[in-house]
DNA sequence: TTGTATTATTTATATATTTAAATAAAGCGG
DNA sequence: CCGCTTTATTTAAATATATAAATAATACAA
């Protein structure tokens, strides 16, 4: 049988929490102006870095985002076109 | 503080279950031929009523469906302009 | 009134998520 | 090499979610 959404809901459900709506939003954002290194976006939440690095890897899993290391910092982009949009209706 | 995605991200986390997603494109592409009661939604899946009207509840209880009761019967149907766009972006 | 159909709620249990502290890993500067 | 910075992972505990059975509530029909 079709039309499962299970797939879908997963991607609904990694999106579907307030750090992680900010945290898509920040490397919307912010990423051209101010960094998009795990630590740009702890200065700008205030919550404990292995914190973050979980919300990340949430992202990361279900292709959300990516990230691209040089040196020790690891910088994350945006990659799921939907997740976007998604953000986009939520606050047009 | 501002945005702090709390509401989006409840929203969010009421649609993001592969049931309620189902739930939903039932109520938004059948509803006129079928019907859009809870008896009709059960006869398309395969799982007990109780859990198809406590799915119901939480989507009722979040404003993305709302239910007009005629008789034993209520027809549901879904209200939130954002519920149907997010359904439209995963299921273009 | 009695029974039947429809929907909601309660209860219990299993599973998943969230969080932060602690620890590990990896690269760079001196 | 040593210490520092940055990020990831593990662990444990608290909280939330999902599910179905059982039960309740309501309206209608006979």
């Amino acid at each position: 049988m079709k039309n499962k959404y299970k797939d879908e809901s997963a991607l609904l459900k990694a999106i579907a929490h307030p750090m992680r709506l900010k945290i898509i939003e920040l490397l919307l954002l912010e990423l051209p102006t101010e960094g998009c290194s795990v630590n740009a976006i702890q200065k700008k939440l205030t919550i404990p870095q292995s914190t973050i690095s979980q919300h990340l890897q949430i992202l990361k899993n279900k292709g959300i985002i990516d990230g691209s290391k040089t040196g020790t910092r690891v910088c994350y982009r945006v990659i799921d076109k939907r997740a976007a949009k998604i953000l986009k209706i939520l606050k047009p």
